[in-house]
DNA sequence: TCTGGGGTCCTAGGACCC
DNA sequence: TCTGGGGTCCTAGGACCC
C-alpha cells in the first residue's frame, strides 16, 4: 500500500510562495539557458502553452497573454523540496523521495482514514509552505500514481472524475467496479511506464484506457512489448512488482552538460567548459563517496540550427586506476575532448560522465611510488568544505583551467528569482 | 537570434570463446 | 556444392521517468 504526494507546477509554486502577486496569472519557469517552459501555471496550461515549448516561441505566439517567465533557481526549489518531503514524512513509516517534487510514502500498518490524514497534512503543507498539492493513495506505486494523477485531474479540470478525488484520491477504499471506472476513464497515456511511443502502439492495438491495459493478458505482454510492460499491467491489476526504495542505492553514473549561452567554436573554450564540468562531476562523485573507472567525453552542434554542418561525437577513455581526484579527471575528460575535437563547427552543447562508478572502500591498493597520491584525497576534502562553505567556485584547481576572459560559453539566467531561503543576503524581509 | 539536464533499465547484436 | 551450436560479455541505442 503506497501514497505519493506530489506538488502541483512545482517550480512555479515555490516562486509563487515568496512572490504572491504571481498568484492567478499565468507562469512559466524556463530551463537553464532560459530555452524551454519547464513548469507552467494553470493559467499557463490554459493558454495552451506545452511542456518543454521553447520560450522564443512562446512569445511569439502569445505576445499579448501577460506571461511571467522566470530562469529556473534550483537552490530555491531544492530547499523548498526538503522542507515538503520532511512533512510528507508524516503519513507513513516510510518514504521514497522519488524525485524533486514527489514523494512516495509507505502505508503499511496505517490505520485510520488515509483520505482525511491526506486532506490534513495537504492543508498543513499549503500553509507552511504555500504549495498546493495532490495525494493518491493506491494498492500498488503505478495505483499511487494514478490516483495522484487523479486527485490533481478532479481538481483541475472538474468533470474528468468524480468531483470527491478531487486533491485527494483513495483507490484503496473504493469498491471493485468504482476503481475500474476510474481506469476506464483514464487515458493509458496518462499511467506511469507508458510513454509516447509505447501509448502509440497500444493504441494501434486497440487499447484506450488504462482498464484495457489493466486487462491485458501479462504473458502475452511480455511476449509482444517486454518485461517492463509486463510489470506495469501486473502493477494496474493490483499486483506489487516495484518496491519502496527507502534509501535509495548510489548512482551507477554521474553526468554534467551544459548547452553553452552562445555558440563556441575553439578548442579552447571548449576544454575550459569541459574542465568546468568534469570537476563538478567529480565533486558530485565525492559527495557519494565513490570512484570513477571511466570518463566519458562528448560534444555536440545544435541540431536546431539546421543551416549550420552538424558534428556529434563521444569518447569514453579509462582512468589509470578508480578516484574521484578532480585533477585526474579533469585531465582525462580534456585528453577525450582532444582526440574527438573538430575546428569550424558551431558547438552547442558538451558534457562529461563519469562511468563504472564503485564505492570509494573498494580502491584498489597501489604502491605509492610518486608519494603524491597520499594527500590527494586530503586536499579534494579540503577543497569540497571550503566551496560548500563559501560558495562554489571559492577554491578550484588550476589545472582545471582558469578563466583569462570572460566566459561566453555560461549559460544564460537573465529572469533568476533570489536565493530567498539558502543566502542570507537574499532572506525576503517582512514589514509590519 | 533564441530549443534543458540528469538519470535508469532493457534489448539487440556484435565480438569472442570453446 | 556443402562450413555448428551455444554461451558470455560488452556496447549502443531506445524507451521511459521527472
Amino acid at each position: 500500500m503506497f501514497a505519493l504526494l506530489d506538488a502541483n507546477n512545482f517550480y512555479v509554486s515555490c516562486e509563487r510562495t515568496f512572490r504572491p502577486s504571481l498568484l492567478g496569472r499565468p507562469v512559466v519557469v524556463l530551463s537553464n539557458n532560459d530555452g524551454c517552459a519547464v513548469s507552467r501555471s494553470n493559467e499557463a496550461k490554459a493558454l495552451g502553452v506545452a511542456m518543454g515549448a521553447p520560450w522564443f516561441q512562446i512569445q511569439r505566439e502569445l505576445p499579448d497573454a501577460g506571461i511571467v517567465a522566470l530562469s529556473a533557481n534550483y537552490p530555491l526549489y531544492g530547499d523548498m523540496s526538503s522542507r515538503m518531503t520532511a512533512l510528507a514524512a508524516g503519513l507513513g513509516p516510510e518514504i521514497e523521495v522519488y524525485s524533486i517534487d514527489e514523494t512516495f510514502v509507505s502505508m503499511a500498518g496505517v490505520r485510520g482514514d488515509w483520505a482525511a490524514r491526506g486532506h490534513v497534512l495537504r492543508e498543513r503543507i499549503l500553509q507552511w509552505l504555500g504549495l498546493p498539492v495532490g495525494i493518491g493513495f493506491g494498492p500498488t506505486k503505478t495505483l499511487a500514481k494514478l490516483a495522484n494523477h487523479v486527485a490533481k485531474s478532479a481538481d483541475r479540470k472538474p468533470g474528468s472524475y468524480p468531483a470527491q478525488h478531487a486533491r485527494v484520491c483513495n483507490l484503496v477504499a473504493l469498491s471493485e467496479a468504482e476503481r475500474a471506472a476510474v481506469l476506464d476513464a483514464t487515458p493509458l497515456g496518462d499511467v506511469w511506464g507508458i510513454g509516447r511511443k509505447l501509448s502509440a502502439q497500444l493504441q494501434e492495438a486497440g487499447l484506450r484506457t488504462a482498464l484495457d491495459v489493466a486487462r491485458m493478458d501479462p504473458a502475452m505482454v511480455r511476449r509482444r512489448w517486454s518485461v517492463v510492460v509486463e510489470r506495469t499491467v501486473h502493477e494496474l491489476q493490483g499486483q506489487p512488482c516495484i518496491a519502496l526504495e527507502n534509501a535509495p542505492p548510489p548512482k551507477r553514473e554521474i553526468a554534467c552538460t551544459r548547452s553553452f549561452g552562445h555558440p563556441v567554436r575553439t578548442g579552447r573554450e571548449l576544454a575550459e567548459a569541459v574542465s568546468d564540468f568534469a570537476s563538478r562531476a567529480s565533486e558530485k562523485l565525492r559527495r557519494q563517496n565513490g570512484h570513477a573507472g571511466q570518463v566519458l567525453t562528448f560534444i555536440q552542434t545544435s541540431p536546431f540550427r539546421r543551416q549550420d554542418r552538424q558534428y556529434s561525437r563521444s569518447i569514453t577513455l579509462p582512468l589509470r586506476r578508480p578516484t574521484a581526484d578532480s585533477a585526474a579527471i579533469v585531465a582525462t575528460a580534456v585528453q577525450g575532448l582532444r582526440a574527438i575535437f573538430k575546428p569550424g563547427f558551431n558547438y552547442a552543447k558538451a558534457g562529461v560522465m563519469l562511468l563504472d562508478l564503485v564505492p570509494a572502500t573498494l580502491e584498489q591498493g597501489e604502491l605509492d611510488l610518486d608519494s603524491e597520491g597520499a594527500d590527494r584525497a586530503g586536499l579534494m576534502t579540503a577543497m569540497d568544505k571550503l566551496n560548500d562553505r563559501y560558495g562554489r567556485g571559492t577554491v578550484a584547481l588550476a589545472s582545471a583551467g582558469i578563466a583569462t576572459q570572460k566566459r561566453r560559453w555560461t549559460m544564460k539566467q537573465s529572469l533568476r528569482t533570489p536565493d530567498y531561503t539558502t543566502r542570507w543576503s537574499d532572506l525576503p524581509i517582512a514589514r509590519a
